[in-house]
RNA sequence: GGGCGGGUAGAUCAGCUUGGAAUGAUCGCCACGUUGGCAUCGUGGAGGCCGCGGGUUCAAAUCCCGCCUCGUCCA
């Protein structure tokens, strides 16, 4: 049941002023506000067909604008009303832990401003920020440049707190108004209003579409509730949060045939040559564009009754419009996914198997695809190429990673190609086996193995499947089936700090003396609020709060005397919780502290070098080398980072003796605040390893030319006071992350010591010097190859010599052979002694004894003419094995039989003797 | 982070369900034969710690547990 607020939610005064009428459409039954009273639908495109896209060739605008026109427009129109002009985050939402991708401009003021506990870099302010959804990839170019991958997402937000107001929704909505009536130049009779109610995020609140001939061109969101349990609770905090779809408006600006025409120009022009797509009926896109809004992949009902609209309306077969238009929206894709990639592999996305980089991997797979269908394989450097000529006037870290991209985009490639290749004999192999079956069909269940642990869509199975006569028959469900196997229910866990947040709302920030000072080992504070018993808030303190990776220090802190254990220490907000072991006196005005010294220094040593690591890492690797995660501690810590292959021992070393290098240079760590856009001007986005910051000034922490992050970090003076750094070993946490785990100071001294040791003793154990130990383990290792396999000759020669010299008994007209031998090591002297006897003497039966590693064991063969016989070896194995007080088992005519009591062997060959006998006599 | 599937000869893989001989298969390699020479063909041969470690068992490539490693799907 869908959510409606009521009429009061969106009658704001501007809508009266300016005379709008409130009207119900009755074919998506939506209320909308509009300056046109003969209005009958709410005029957008949408799948139940309220109406077309207008605009196609008929632009409302007093003019046509450039992507870089409209988000410069749009960007200085709030300028001039007071908004900060904000610069873009990242597309990669590494500040999220519940988001991978950057899918909104709000996304970038969440959870930290939008919730209260660091205050907007501006307020209010206006942004244009580069966004990546994947949700509607399948609509990329089937509606013509309404869904895209890649948007750019203009936002003027403005964050409304309970003592000071900033504006809301009537101010917001005649923003809009000035700007797409006065600014662009479109009437306002064409400006619709679209009641709404957005969800996202665990947040909610009522907004307004707006609508110009056809298109939706923004939404504006009034955030002022949090989801709980299902249920809207207002917040503290109320957001405009507006998206404004700069490509949107640019593409209406230019009543161009597709939003694709408008925004990607000569790149498309050329994606199109290549494709060897010339001469396109302009005329006929045109007119299929205006039906091209209401199509959507998720109603494939409605989509298909648009098409037919479409057909009709421009007089061609269906077959025949879709024959032609396939290609072209191939086309559309192939622009769109290529600069989502440009732009995701820019900020060091290693494409894998999990996160981002599987989204990536994704993508890059289906841009493949696309290019298969349109046969230019070959063409994705040039395209990638062209994307980032285009992109990197306003976006320069494009062209600075152009090499990365490059490679990992090769990499990734072959990656793919290798799938396929195994994906195509695995299913080869399968379709074979069934042929042998004679079945002519995939089972559903294989097909689905196939996608879920394989890869392997079910076209592509078909495609390999038809070669050997094999059908496949994907039922309409396949997706939802495949999606069945994984019902186990892993739900993200949404951190809540909120309540804790709201006991300490009204104080004010800690002051951190581990900044100022980070040698500083003792302090004094006021005591500002104890919490449950054992959580002490001070005004000022030296204890680090966990954070960037680093433990939070431990200690004590006096209260008149009594001491109490610091067991861990957080932040909240801006401000610091120390949490002790016990609970503390509420009396004391007081308090002095001391944190553990020795545990400090060395999360200090090993987080500066965790940066030193991170410099040589990427200087050894290349540019896309991105920290995606680190944990510091005494004795080891570790750095995980991007990269698409495994390291090899020359990289390791090369990065450790960098690494080391930067130590011997003794190079002074500073660390400063800077104002964000200053930093980001002088260092660029790189800063961001452990993540985007929130906030107006950021802490740049920066070892001499070696490495500059931003870090919130304690760090040594000076990088000589690491000491030493040891690479202990590396691991792959999953496809393309690499994991470096290191010790520094006296523990990498110890573990180096340690690895010594481990020589040594080998050294010792092989009776060899050092130096020599490879070759004296390669010989060791040769000999003894050499000596197991003389010892199975010297098996075989005995068995064949035993064989011979054994003598046989008569038993009517077989020969019987019952023997115990004492020379067979293991099982295989006694396996050879039996089937040499059995394969030289005809009409035979062997069962041969012996002790094999403290047990009896028994073989038994019988030569294929003595079948008659009646015996089943493996019967009798299993019944003299019995005996032994073990089993036996095997194949009609060989079989072996063990069991731990050794002194049983006589009785049992005894046992096997008297059958045979019987057999034997019965059958003459 | 979770699910699923792999790791057996230089390469690609069978064998694992139901424990009992790796005469493993194909390609590649080596030798010999065929040939003026090559390809082809024929014959023979070399090449395996069955990923690592533990457990169960008389007996483990096979069953159980842990680890390493590769792939894949989903968040």
């Amino acid at each position: 049941m869908r959510k409606r607020f009521p009429k009061e939610e969106y009658h704001i005064p501007f809508f009266d002023e300016e005379d709008f009428t409130r009207k119900l459409c009755p074919k998506c039954n939506e209320y909308y506000w509009t300056l046109n009273p003969d209005m009958e639908t709410c005029g957008e495109a949408t799948p139940q067909g309220c109406a077309l896209s207008t605009f196609i060739n008929d632009p409302p605008t007093k003019r046509a604008y450039t992507l870089k026109e409209m988000r410069e427009t749009f960007l200085s129109f709030f300028e001039e009303r007071d908004h900060k002009r904000m610069k873009p985050y990242p597309v990669v939402a590494r500040w999220r832990d519940d988001l991978y991708l950057t899918s909104a401009s709000i996304v970038d003021f969440q959870p930290y401003v939008t919730n209260g506990i660091v205050p907007p870099p501006a307020n209010p302010l206006v942004i244009s920020q580069p966004c990546i959804r994947l949700v509607d990839v399948d609509n990329v170019g089937p509606t013509f440049g309404r869904h895209l991958t890649i948007f750019e997402m203009g936002g003027h937000h403005a964050f409304n707190y309970p003592n000071k107001d900033v504006y809301w929704k009537d101010k917001t909505v005649r923003y809009h108004h000035e700007f797409v009536t006065e600014e662009l130049g479109i009437s306002a009779d064409k400006v619709v209003y679209k009641e709404d109610v957005w969800i996202g995020g665990g947040n909610a609140g009522p907004d307004l579409e707006t609508i110009v001939l056809g298109l939706e061109l923004a939404t504006l969101v009034f955030m002022k509730f949090k989801v709980v349990n299902g249920k809207f609770v207002e917040l503290p905090i109320r957001t405009v949060d507006t998206g404004y779809g700069i490509e949107r408006y640019t593409w209406m600006s230019q009543g161009a045939v597709s939003g694709f025409h408008a925004v990607y120009g000569e790149v498309l022009e050329a994606i199109f040559e290549m494709a060897g797509i010339e001469d396109v009926d302009q005329k006929l896109l045109a007119k299929v564009a205006r039906f091209s809004g209401g199509i959507s992949l998720e109603q494939p009902t409605k989509r298909r009754d648009s098409w037919h609209r479409a057909a009709e309306q421009v007089g061609v077969d269906i077959s025949e419009l879709a024959r032609i238009l396939q290609p072209i929206e191939n086309v559309f894709a192939v622009a769109d996914h290529t600069k989502s990639l440009a732009f995701l592999l820019a900020e060091g996305v290693v494409p894998s198997n999990s996160k981002e980089g599987y989204l990536t991997r994704l993508l890059i797979r289906r841009t493949y695809r696309l290019l298969k269908a349109l046969d230019i394989e070959d063409k994705l450097d040039s395209i990638m190429e062209s994307q980032i000529n285009k992109w990197s006037s306003d976006f320069p870290h494009l062209h600075e990673m152009r090499p990365g991209i490059l490679k990992m985009l090769s990499v990734e490639k072959q990656k793919f190609k290798q799938t396929l290749k195994r994906g195509k004999s695995l299913v080869t192999r399968i379709a074979q086996d069934l042929k042998l079956k004679k079945k002519g069909e995939i089972p559903i269940e294989t097909l689905i193995e196939l996608y879920d642990s394989h890869g392997l869509p079910p076209e592509a199975v078909q495609e390999t499947a038809a070669n050997e006569g094999v059908d496949v028959k994907t039922p309409e469900n396949f997706y939802k089936m495949v999606a069945e196997r994984h019902l186990q229910a892993d739900s993200r866990d949404l951190t809540t700090t909120d309540e804790r947040l709201a006991l300490i709302a009204d104080l004010a920030e800690t002051r951190p003396l581990y900044y100022e000072d980070p040698y500083q080992k003792e302090f004094e504070s006021r005591v500002i609020r104890i919490l449950n018993d054992n959580q002490v808030i001070l005004e000022q303190t030296v204890f680090y709060p966990e954070g960037g990776g680093q433990p939070a220090d431990k200690g004590f802190l006096k209260f008149d005397g009594k001491i109490v254990e610091i067991i861990d220490v957080q932040k909240v907000g801006k401000i610091i919780i120390h949490i002790a072991k016990d609970s503390v006196p509420k009396d004391c005005e007081m308090v002095s502290g001391e944190i553990d010294w020795d545990r400090r220094i060395y999360h200090m040593r090993a987080h500066t070098a965790t940066h030193l690591i991170m410099g040589a890492a990427r200087r050894v690797l290349g540019d896309h080398v991105w920290q995606t995660g680190t944990q510091k501690n005494i004795d080891r810590s570790r750095l995980d980072i991007s990269h698409f292959q495994r390291l090899t021992t020359a990289e390791i070393n090369k990065i450790e003796t960098l690494a080391n290098q930067a130590i011997i240079d003794t190079i002074p760590v500073e660390a400063k605040l800077l104002p964000r856009d200053k930093a980001e001007a002088k260092h660029g986005f790189r800063l961001y390893q452990g993540g985007a910051v929130p906030g107006k000034e950021i802490r740049v922490v920066k070892v001499g030319n070696w490495e500059v992050e931003a870090c919130a970090g304690t760090h040594v003076e000076n990088t000589g006071e690491i000491g030493f750094v040891k690479i202990l070993h590396t691991e792959r946490v999953q496809d393309g992350v690499e994991r470096i785990n290191y010790a520094t100071g006296k523990y990498a001294v110890e573990e180096s010591q340690k690895r010594e040791a481990l020589l040594r003793k080998l050294s010792e154990t092989l009776n060899a010097p050092q130096d020599k130990l490879l070759p004296t383990a390669k010989r060791l290792l040769k000999e003894w190859k050499e000596t197991r396999r003389e010892n199975e000759r010297l098996q075989k020669s005995l068995a064949k010599g035993g064989a011979k010299s054994l003598q046989p008994r008569k038993i009517s007209k077989y020969n019987v052979l019952i023997s115990k031998i004492d020379w067979a090591t293991d099982e295989q002297g006694l396996v050879s002694t039996s089937n040499e006897f059995v394969k030289t003497t005809s009409n035979s039966i062997a069962v041969i004894g012996g002790l094999i590693n403290n047990n009896a064991r028994i073989v038994i063969s019988i030569s294929p003419e003595a079948a008659d016989l009646d015996i089943n070896a493996r019967d009798l194995a299993s019944k003299i094995g019995a005996i032994l007080g073990g089993g036996g088992s095997g194949t009609k005519d060989f079989a072996q039989a063990g069991g731990p009591l050794k002194k049983g062997l006589g009785a049992a060959l005894n046992e096997a003797l008297k059958i045979i006998e019987e057999k034997a006599t019965k059958n003459t």
